[in-house]
RNA sequence: UGUCCGAUAGUAUAAGGGUAGUACGACAGUUUUUGGUACUGUUUGUCUUGGUUCGAAUCCAGGUCGGACAACCA
C-alpha cells in the first residue's frame, strides 16, 4: 500500500495542476462503450483513473459512452459496472452520454449558428474521397456554403425523422485542408433510425464520438480526461469544439495501451471468439476479460497490483503474461489453502502398514500466522500418488520415488520404494513401499533425512473431481501480428480437462470464495458449474517450476 | 511523399545537467516436511551522428527505427 514510487507522467501533471491552483480538484472518469466485456486493458484504465482520486482526493465518475444504438446493451452495462465493483472500486455518479443527448443537440445547433456547422448530402464514399490523403488536401462539395437558415431547417428535418438513415449528415466546418485528417470537416450527427438502450426512439439522429466525448467531459467538470493514445489525433478536435462552444476545459491525457504477450485485447476479437464458439463465453477461464479472470481465480488486489507494476507511459509495451501469472501467485501464496489432490494417479501400497486407516494432522497454509488452522486428513494402506512422482529409471538430481528410494509423504511418513508393479503396455500401475512408523510428520524421531516430499490421496477415502488446466490462448506472442488470422494461433491445448482428479475429503467442503493451492500443483478455485454431485476445479496458475530434469 | 507520438538490460519502468536504479525473467547459492515460499548473490541497458557544457539518458540539430491518422465505430 504504502509503496515508494516514482511518479508517473499523468501523476506528475496532476500534481503541477493542482500545485498551480490550476485545478481545485481532481475529477476523472472511466469511459467505456457498453458493447462487449471489460478486459485486463480496461482494468488498467480502470485503475489509473480511480486510483488517482483516491491518491489524490476528489471522484470518478462511470460514464457509459453510448453514442452508438446498434452495438450497446444493458447486459453489457450490467457486467462492466459488476467488473468495476469487484475491481474494488467505486464511482460517484454513474452518467451516461445518452443523458445529454438534448444538450449535445443544443450545442450542435450552437454550432451552425456559429456557421460551423453545416448539413451535408454527398454519400460516404464521397466524403470520404473529398477528404483527400493524408498527404493530399481535401476539397469542398457544393453543401459546404449552405446558410446558417438552411442548415439549421435541415438539421431540424434530420432530427424529426424526415430522412433515411444516411441521406445526410451534420459536419462541423473547420479545415478540408489541415494535415489532420480528423479536423477536415468531421461528422459530428448522424441518422440512425433505431432503438437506443436508454433513450429508445426518442432520438433517431446521434452524435458521433468526437462530438459526445469531450462536451461529456466538459458538463461533468472532468479536469483530466485520461485515454489511450490511438486519441491523440483526436484531441485538437476535442479542444476545438471546447473553444468554439465555449463550454468548462477538460483537458485530455493520452497513455499507452496495455498489451499482453499470447491474448488478444480488442473487443471486436473477444465478441468473435466468443460468437464463433471458440471459447464457452466472455467469462471463459482463458479470456483476458475481467469475468474470465475471475472465473479463473484471478483476485482483485492481484490485478490491482499488475496494474500498478507495468505502470504507465507513452511508450508501446507488450508486458509478458509471466507477469500477470508473478502477481496472483504472490497474492494466493499469502491466502490459498493448502490441499492434496492427485491428477494423474498411481497406486502406492505400503506394504507393512498394519492398520485400516488413522487420522493425520495438516496444517492449511505455512504462510499465515497460526498456519491457516488445521485440518484432518484419513491416511491408509494404499494411497493415490501422482505418476510423475516416480521413476523406474532415476534422473539425475532426482529426489522422489525410484526404486530403493525414499521420500516423505507430505503430512505423514517417510516411505522407501522396494518394488512397482507394470501392466502389459509397460506402464507402471502401483508402486510398493515400506513405511518408518517412527517418521510420523510431528513426532519424527527416526533420524532420516529425505530430500523430496510428495502429496496423495487415501485410495479409501479419496472423492473425485474434474479438474481443468488452462494453458495460453495462443500459441504466438502477438497474435495480431502475426500472419494471417488471429484465429490460425489458438492454442489446441489451451484447456486439458481431467475428469476424474483424487481430492482429500476436505475439499468436499470447497466454496467458491476459497482459493485452494493443490500442493505442489498450483493454485485452484472452485468453478461455477460445480454442483453437489460434481466438483470443477479450474487451475488459476501453476506453482512457479524450479526442477526440470536434465537429458 | 504529410502530420503527430515514441525510443533506457530479455520485458516493463525510474533517474528531469552530477554514481544509470527498481520489478519481473534468467543463472547460482542458503533455508525448507510443497523442487513452492523466504533470503542472498550474479547477469544484461541509455537507437545513431554531431553540437552546447567542466559534466548529457536528460538540452539542441540531423538521421534511423517503431507506432498512430484518410469508419455515418468508440
Amino acid at each position: 500500500m504504502s509503496e515508494e514510487r516514482s511518479l508517473n507522467f499523468i501523476e506528475e501533471l496532476i500534481e503541477a495542476d493542482l500545485k498551480s491552483g490550476k485545478c481545485k480538484s481532481l475529477v476523472t472518469r472511466f469511459p467505456p462503450e457498453p458493447n462487449g466485456y471489460l478486459h485486463i486493458g480496461h482494468a488498467k484504465a480502470i485503475c489509473l483513473n480511480f486510483g488517482l482520486t483516491k491518491k489524490y482526493g476528489g471522484y470518478t465518475n462511470l460514464r457509459f459512452d453510448d453514442t452508438n444504438p446498434v452495438t450497446e446493451k444493458t447486459e453489457y452495462v450490467n457486467s462492466q459496472q459488476e467488473d468495476i465493483k469487484w475491481l474494488g472500486f467505486e464511482w460517484k455518479n454513474e452518467l451516461y452520454a445518452s443523458d445529454y443527448f438534448d444538450q449535445l443537440h443544443g450545442y450542435a445547433v450552437k454550432l451552425i449558428e456559429k456557421g460551423l456547422a453545416y448539413v451535408d448530402h454527398s454519400s460516404a464514399e464521397d466524403i470520404a474521397t473529398q477528404k483527400g490523403t493524408p498527404t493530399v488536401a481535401g476539397v469542398a462539395n457544393e453543401y459546404r456554403n449552405r446558410t446558417v437558415a438552411e442548415n439549421l431547417a435541415l438539421f431540424a428535418q434530420m432530427k424529426k425523422g424526415d430522412f433515411e438513415d444516411g441521406t445526410c449528415i451534420l459536419r462541423a466546418k473547420i479545415d478540408l485542408s489541415s494535415p489532420n485528417m480528423l479536423m477536415r470537416d468531421p461528422i459530428i450527427y448522424r441518422i440512425k433510425h433505431a432503438a437506443h438502450h436508454r433513450t429508445g426512439t426518442t432520438w433517431c439522429i446521434y452524435p458521433m464520438y468526437d462530438f459526445a466525448h469531450g462536451q461529456s467531459d466538459s458538463i461533468e467538470n472532468i479536469t483530466h480526461s485520461i485515454c489511450t493514445l490511438e486519441y491523440v489525433s483526436h484531441r485538437e478536435l476535442y479542444d476545438w469544439f471546447i473553444e468554439k462552444l465555449e463550454i468548462f476545459p477538460s483537458k485530455q491525457y493520452e497513455f499507452a495501451r496495455l498489451n499482453l504477450s499470447y491474448t488478444v485485447m480488442s473487443k471486436r476479437k473477444l465478441m468473435q471468439l466468443v460468437n464463433e464458439n471458440l471459447v464457452s463465453g466472455w467469462d471463459d477461464p482463458r479470456m483476458p476479460t475481467i469475468s474470465g479472470l475471475r472465473r479463473r481465480g484471478y483476485t482483485p488486489a492481484s490485478i490491482r497490483a499488475f496494474c500498478e507494476k507495468i505502470g504507465i507511459a507513452k511508450r508501446e509495451n507488450l508486458i509478458e503474461l509471466g507477469l500477470l501469472e508473478f502477481c496472483v501467485r504472490e497474492d494466493l501464496n499469502k491466502t490459498a489453502t493448502r490441499v492434496m489432490a492427485v491428477l494423474d494417479p498411481i497406486k502406492l501400497v505400503i506394504t507393512n502398514y498394519s492398520q485400516q486407516s488413522e487420522i493425520l494432522i495438516g496444517e492449511n497454509n505455512p504462510e499465515a500466522e497460526d498456519k491457516g488452522g488445521h485440518r484432518e486428513i484419513p491416511f491408509g494402506k494404499e494411497l493415490w500418488i501422482e505418476r510423475e512422482d516416480f521413476m523406474e529409471e532415476p534422473a539425475k538430481k532426482w529426489f522422489r520415488l525410484a526404486p530403493g528410494a525414499t521420500v516423505r509423504l507430505k503430512h505423514a511418513y517417510i516411505v522407501q520404494c522396494n518394488d512397482f508393479v507394470k501392466d502389459e503396455n509397460g506402464n507402471v500401475t502401483e508402486v510398493h513401499c515400506t513405511y518408518i512408523p517412527e517418521s510420523k510428520s510431528g513426532n519424527d524421531t527416526s533420524g532420516l533425512m529425505v530430500k523430496g516430499t510428495i502429496h496423495w490421496v487415501s485410495v479409501a477415502h479419496a472423492k473425485t473431481a474434474e479438474v481443468r488446466i488452462y494453458e495460453n490462448l495462443f500459441t504466438q506472442e502477438l497474435p495480431d501480428a502475426a500472419e494471417g488470422d488471429f484465429k490460425d494461433y489458438l492454442n489446441p491445448n489451451s484447456m486439458q480437462v481431467i475428469k476424474n482428479a483424487y481430492i482429500e475429503p476436505y475439499l468436499t467442503g470447497a466454496n467458491q470464495d476459497t482459493r485452494y493451492q493443490f500442493i505442489r500443483k498450483g493454485y485452484f478455485c472452485l468453478d461455477k458449474d460445480s454442483n453437489a454431485e460434481k466438483f470443477i476445479f479450474n487451475r488459476t496458475v501453476s506453482l512457479k517450476e524450479a526442477w526440470k530434469p536434465k537429458a
